[in-house]
DNA sequence: ATAAAAATTTAGACTAACCTAAATTTTTAG
DNA sequence: CTAAAAATTTAGGTTAGTCTAAATTTTTAT
């Protein structure tokens, strides 16, 4: 059994392990974290002990299958109480993930699959994040970057990649929520801001910081 | 804030205030916490210092208003946990206990106040024990234990004061359930065990360590 | 190619919560 | 009333997770 700072050390890795190539590095993690470096090293050479990682001293760290399996636990309950938190209790997508930090670290096999029931056995949460299985497996989704994307293309909004609540609001604001179709009418080739168009015909002006945050999906296939 | 630790003491010490007078005891809290007397020292010095208790060396301790406050909350928030567990994922009354000791120490106000909305704002939990308000009160019952009444009462089963997997499943064999009427017929004076007629006719026998830990109403009164 | 910069690890220390063993205080029994 | 027993506290130590400062390794820039 692992402890409550060990599951989130499981949990960062995985997380930056995903929005990268390769290894992920020390200071990366203590970043992320909000530790020191020094610290890190410390919790890796304990998690490489357990075998939950790979890891050689300067070269960086990948999760071994178990780590992920056990990532993907963590993942999952976190993902569920988040649906749970906005489909039950009411709860706005911009709240949740803070709770969600502390629910997820509950410790019942049963609970979590219980609460799978109850909650009708979503696939997403409510930021559009698939829910891995019990088994620990993430499922694929194909989403791309809104800013990846081409001008002309009709696509439908399905995720976002950052979950403050700074973030969200902004996207409350701009009329964006999940699921509602776009159609790109441009992108700034200076800046690389995006232009969109709602189903209703008002325009939204997407800076790049936003854009490459927004995960989409093309209608059609 | 108050650390997890910190708050199963606060929880310990109103338990056991509430089922004794005058203050409690080093040494009955370090075996209700599993530690040792050393610990509990430490412990209580630490919460003295906060004002949490009113503490004098060699003289036990009592929880201040604040003390008592913030127990109440951790309890209430325990034990309406208790009812989202059984009323909503439909886990058994005796297999609840320990995920809410997990759960009762979720930090949001808001979280709490909204699952007691979604529960419908319930007075007990699914032990038959008074949900404490938000302000942290501690609603009255006039609950009796049955260990103390006579023969040849109708009583109904309100309660328990003991939350074992075991006890609990021992009630469930006995076809004894929260909120079932029965008739006292006879309350032995060498073993102090009661025997009790079910509505159905069936007879039970009560031990007495079992009967002081029921407690039960005058159905009219 | 190598020196400077950046990243990482090691060494040594801190805090919270626990422990054992010894010392002290309170309670109890005769 | 006092000696033994019980309860409690103190002293000193441990572990997990953190820290700072110094040492080491890797990367980068000329």
């Amino acid at each position: 059994m692992q402890s409550f700072t060990e599951e989130n050390y499981l949990k960062t890795i995985y997380y930056l392990a995903t929005r990268q190539q390769g290894e992920v590095s020390t200071n990366a993690l203590a970043e992320m974290t909000a530790t020191k470096a020094a610290s890190v090293t410390d919790m890796l050479r304990k998690l490489a002990d357990k075998q939950l990682i790979h890891y050689k001293k300067y070269q960086g760290v990948r999760l071994t299958e178990e780590g992920e399996r056990l990532a993907l636990q963590i993942i999952r309950r976190h993902r569920l109480w988040e649906v749970f938190l906005v489909d039950k209790l009411g709860f706005r997508w911009d709240q949740v993930h803070e709770m969600a930090e502390e629910l997820e670290h509950i410790r019942s096999e049963e609970l979590v699959e219980r609460l799978d029931t109850f909650l009708g056995h979503p696939q997403f949460d409510p930021h559009g994040d698939p829910i891995p299985t019990p088994a620990g497996q993430m499922p694929e989704t194909g989403y791309q970057k809104l800013s990846e994307m081409v001008a002309g293309e009709p696509v439908q909004l399905m995720g976002v990649l950052e979950h403050s609540t700074e973030f969200l609001q902004h996207l409350d604001r701009s009329n964006l929520t999940l699921g509602c179709t776009v159609v790109i009418r441009e992108v700034n080739t200076f800046d690389r801001s995006v232009q969109v168009q709602l189903v209703g015909g008002q325009t939204v002006f997407i800076s790049y910081e936003v854009a490459k945050n927004l995960l989409v999906n093309q209608p059609a296939g």
